[in-house]
DNA sequence: TCTGGGGTCCTAGGACCC
DNA sequence: TCTGGGGTCCTAGGACCC
């Protein structure tokens, strides 16, 4: 982009039709992680646990090799009920007598971590702007590096996007799935189009027809919830969703004008590299639901520590601290409470939990989470910053909008430390009653924690 | 599809300000 | 004083993504 040689004014949207976008997106990921330091797992049925230990069952399969899908194994899917599909291969004791056993692998992040570190130095390579989706997903920018031109009755881009597939099996030894397209979403289709192993290309101009037949769930943007409504109003396909009137589409706000854009190829979006986190979160479940109300506060306090520490390496101040609680069936609530400014501090994030957990002593919790969000970046360079008494409250005045229950002091331009952890550990004041928050929506949908298949 | 973890963005209502 | 409109911030929930 930033040798295309007209710099765009800010607002200004970015719909060069001669734009090559590539979308990467690693094939089951973590079990070929898996294989890449144990050989012997090649060609095998590979399960990759998530909350998983050997010789345990519980916990939830996040990558199931296509071995193993082939036995029914499905993301998300609980291990216990993987293992009647496919049983382990340290239970049985005759595997000859056995039609197929399964390698089940608990995950193992930081090392995934290193091989997408690897696959990233290849792409940064291949690409003058790279955008990372996750740890196994990425757009790339390859106009400057080649064209929509055809040469043989193939276009570059598709030799291009070649190369770069190559290159990663070559250097990391893992498969990628490739889409090459004019906009983003485009190649996110196209690369999720012909798993595994796949290059397919979408040319400008034939975007629109490429989705026509897809399912409306195929769009980027429409999930479960979305694809329902949208058949119900006689949506089926992205070619509907292409077609239909934007009036029709106006219950759905925002989204539903750009799932509409997306599905007739109109994206704007540029590739641009992320930037800083906007919130940082950790959460874990229990083994079964409780209301004990010493674990939940330990749980509490282990989860504090970890987000604490997370903020911490990520030199990120924060102004938001919030929990959220899990009430069965599956009733998500979350607490936030906002500081007067910006700190980072381990204790306060604590306190600040614990006593939004207080209105859930007696609820039945089967998974919390802690989240710090607001962030403010101590600019890196400036050290010795330490405790938020000396980082200045950025542009935000803080002007004692804080929150209603609780007296935020009224010097609120420069609480001290001290004020503020008194201030939070005041009783939060909970007004009951009218505001009881559950859904009950019932089911919700899993996000495909592995889209591949 | 009874369910793991880490994120993003949007919406809606209330408080508060001018 | 019962009466506008516009704007921002905060909280909570929901949908979605991987």
């Amino acid at each position: 982009m930033a040798e295309r040689g007209d710099p765009r004014l800010p607002g200004v949207t970015d719909d060069d039709p001669d734009r090559v976008i590539c979308h990467v997106d690693m094939d089951c990921f973590y079990a070929a992680c898996e294989r890449l330091r144990k050989p012997e797992l090649r060609g095998e049925p590979v399960v990759v646990g998530m909350g998983y230990e050997p010789g345990e069952s519980h916990g939830a399969v996040a990558t199931a090799s296509y071995e193993a899908r082939a036995h029914g194994i499905e993301s998300a899917q609980g291990i216990a009920a993987a293992l009647d599909r496919l049983p382990r291969v340290e239970d049985i004791d005759d595997p000859d007598d056995t039609d197929a056993v399964g390698h089940y692998c608990a995950v193992d992040m930081e090392y995934y971590e290193t091989v997408s570190d690897e696959v990233r130095s290849v792409l940064d390579d291949c690409a003058g702007t790279v955008r990372a989706v996750s740890i196994d997903e990425a757009y790339l920018d390859i106009t400057d590096r080649t064209s929509w031109q055809r040469v043989d009755g193939r276009t570059l881009a598709e030799g291009y996007a070649r190369h770069v597939k190559e290159r990663i099996h070559e250097s990391v030894g893992v498969v990628a799935s490739v889409g090459v397209a004019p906009t983003m979403s485009a190649a996110k289709v196209a690369s999720d189009h012909d798993k595994p192993d796949g290059l397919v290309v979408i040319e400008p101009g034939e975007v629109r027809e490429f989705f026509a037949p897809l399912d409306v769930e195929a769009v980027h943007g429409v999930g479960p919830v979305t694809a329902r409504e949208l058949r119900e109003i006689g949506i089926e396909t992205a070619g509907d969703l292409a077609a239909a009137d934007p009036d029709a589409l106006a219950p759905f706000g925002e989204r539903g004008r750009e799932i509409r854009s997306f599905a007739r190829g109109d994206d704007h979006r540029s590739v641009t590299p992320v930037g800083r986190p906007k919130s940082l979160s950790r959460e874990s479940a229990f083994t079964e639901a409780t209301a004990d109300v010493e674990a939940k506060r330990e749980r509490v306090a282990t989860l504090t520590a970890a987000v604490a520490d997370r903020a911490d390496r990520e030199d990120a101040l924060y102004q938001t601290i919030g929990i959220k609680v899990v009430t069965p069936p599956f009733d998500v609530n979350t607490r936030a409470r906002s500081l007067p400014g910006p700190v980072a501090d381990a204790d306060l994030v604590h306190d600040v939990a614990l006593s939004l957990l207080a209105e859930f002593h007696e609820a039945d919790v089967r998974k919390l989470g802690v989240r710090v969000s607001n962030l403010a970046f101590a600019a890196g360079e400036q050290s010795d910053l330490d405790g938020w008494e000396t980082v200045e409250p950025v542009d935000k005045q803080a002007d004692g909008r804080s929150d209603g229950g609780t007296d935020p002091t009224d010097e609120n331009r420069s609480v001290g430390a001290t004020e503020l952890t008194e201030w939070t550990n005041e009783e939060p004041t909970i007004d009951e009653g009218d505001s009881d928050s559950r859904s009950d929506q019932g089911q919700r949908t899993l996000g495909e924690f592995d889209a591949d298949g």
